[in-house]
DNA sequence: GAGGTGACTGCGA
DNA sequence: CTCGCAGCCACCT
């Protein structure tokens, strides 16, 4: 793990996520060491989502819950769509409960450790 | 090599 | 409460 770009770590980590769970690209960023720029999680989904599509990208969202990034889909729709089918609640673009479904990298994967 | 961009975040007014 | 500004860093042209 050394010659992995940003897109690739981010990728590996959005792959973990469990259906039904969802998380921010603040705690990506902070579990792959570069908490303080939440953008290039967000940006390098971007360039995650044109080399690959299957990536669970509804799954991430900002620290608010909302789906900044829904814009980005197929359609604006698609994401909270995604994301009801995991049985989440999404009103307004954001998702209800959501401290109850945030699932954190930086705990989660730690935990083992 | 340098400049521009961006699916964010936190703090101040 | 809402709105705005600055910092942040990897990738692309």
């Amino acid at each position: 793990m050394e010659k992995l770009t940003f897109y690739e770590q981010v990728y590996q980590v959005v792959h973990l996520i469990p259906s039904g769970r969802v998380t921010s690209y603040g705690a990506i960023a902070s579990y792959l060491g570069t908490k303080g720029s939440s953008r290039m999680v967000g940006y390098a989904m971007n360039g995650v989502l044109k080399i690959n599509s299957s990536i669970p990208a509804q799954r991430v969202v900002n620290r608010n819950g909302l789906l900044t990034g829904k814009f980005h889909f197929s359609s604006p729709e698609l994401m909270q769509q995604l994301l009801e089918l995991e049985g989440l609640e999404v009103k307004d673009d954001q998702i209800i409960n959501f401290k109850s479904v945030f699932w954190d990298p930086a705990i989660e994967l730690d935990l083992e450790k």
